[in-house]
DNA sequence: ATTTTGACGACGT
DNA sequence: GACGTCGCCAAAA
């Protein structure tokens, strides 16, 4: 990646952060919000080099569709993902979000800011 | 430039 | 409704 270029991954962490505490989203929510809802893939594919990113990205926040920690062996320690989450108020249990759809946050939320 | 991959998602069986 | 397969896009090897 260049630096003076923004690359794909540089959007998916702006979204990342975006996520409000004790919110989740989906891979695909975010990659729908940037115009590609296909590319769920590549935004998981980005948050690989999310820990490289200065800016602390609440991965942790981002789980697939189905609410499952997927990644959590991405992180330092498997038990940091579910730990996290729980931090911040979700409930995780087999590694799976309870009531995710509660939790769920759609990035296109933070744009529509009233009523149609 | 070509091939493989990858923290997903939707569709088909 | 659980399991399997295909598709999709973009970056790394």
């Amino acid at each position: 990646m260049v630096p003076s270029k923004i690359s794909f991954f540089e959007n998916v962490y702006e979204v990342a952060r975006l996520i409000p505490m004790g919110r989740v989203t989906s891979y695909g929510a975010i990659g729908a919000y940037l115009g590609s809802a296909k590319s769920a893939r590549m935004v998981g594919w980005a948050m690989n080099n999310a820990h490289h990113q200065k800016p602390t990205v609440p991965a942790h926040r981002v789980v697939n569709r189905n609410g499952m920690l997927t990644g959590k062996f991405h992180f330092a320690s498997a038990n940091d993902m579910q730990r996290l989450l729980e931090s911040e108020g979700i409930e995780v249990k087999h590694d799976r979000i309870v009531n995710f759809n509660a939790y769920f946050w759609d990035p296109r939320e933070h744009l529509k800011i009233g009523p149609k």
